[in-house]
DNA sequence: CAGGATCCTGTTGGATACTG
DNA sequence: CAGTATCCAACAGGATCCTG
């Protein structure tokens, strides 16, 4: 989510653009991993999407996570346990986004080999398909 | 087509994703807006499309249309006239990214319903549909 | 008409340290 | 373990002026 301020004389033309609106949600460095790796439906920890999210800082996961959550796409269970325990799964409106996804996915497979062949493509991304 | 620096390390993990490479290319604030204009397969001047491009600027404009360019989406075709004149149309690459981008704008339809009841949308991206 | 050059600012994301 | 707080660097985007 943005935290952009809007511009009243852009809002209508261009802010509020349902395809802006879907691509605000997955922007970011971090939202497209996560929302790959919850793809699979099982909830995953916090510690987790740390360790294989690599180079991600504390700061910048959680921070996406709670915008993916005020997004509605990701839901935060926490455990009241010792240690503490807090795990994330997609919502119904998180799955619904896969498949919009997924056609994104298959057209830039198609369109990088076009362009650099070879290309190696992210694991959690190929995971979707 | 972003300018920013890739960093080694997660290259491999995020940058050549396929659904991130797709969106580096629509991303940026106006070539959306742009892409959505040239829809209509009709070839489009430089100077209509600043027009009808509320607020964008010289500037980046020349840059959105040549980063678009640049990623195979926009043809430029340029007449040695006086004045001059430069007429832009999307290419096969660039019609093809469009059902994709309506997967995206049928989802954000969807859910910003829910979310904020009554809001308006874009006009050019609606004329996707 | 269709841009380019230069300078400037707000946002995004990162480094480091700390806490319930 | 699962985050916060604070500070900082890099980049996207804008303002203004200039040109073939």
């Amino acid at each position: 989510m943005s935290k952009k301020v809007i511009d009243e004389t852009h809002n209508e033309e261009n802010l509020l653009c349902p395809i802006r609106y879907t691509i605000d949600i997955v922007g970011g460095k971090w939202k497209l991993p996560i929302i790959c790796m919850l793809a699979s439906g099982l909830p995953i920890r916090y510690s987790t999407i740390k360790r294989k999210l690599t180079g991600v800082t504390n700061m910048m996961l959680a921070q996406s996570l709670k915008e993916l959550e005020a997004s509605g796409i990701v839901h935060r269970e926490q455990y009241n346990e010792v240690p503490p325990r807090v795990e994330y799964t997609l919502t119904e409106k998180g799955k619904s986004i896969l498949p919009p996804l997924v056609k994104l996915a298959e057209w830039g497979t198609d369109h990088m080999q076009e362009d650099k062949t070879g290309a190696t493509f992210c694991a959690t991304c190929k995971s979707m398909k």
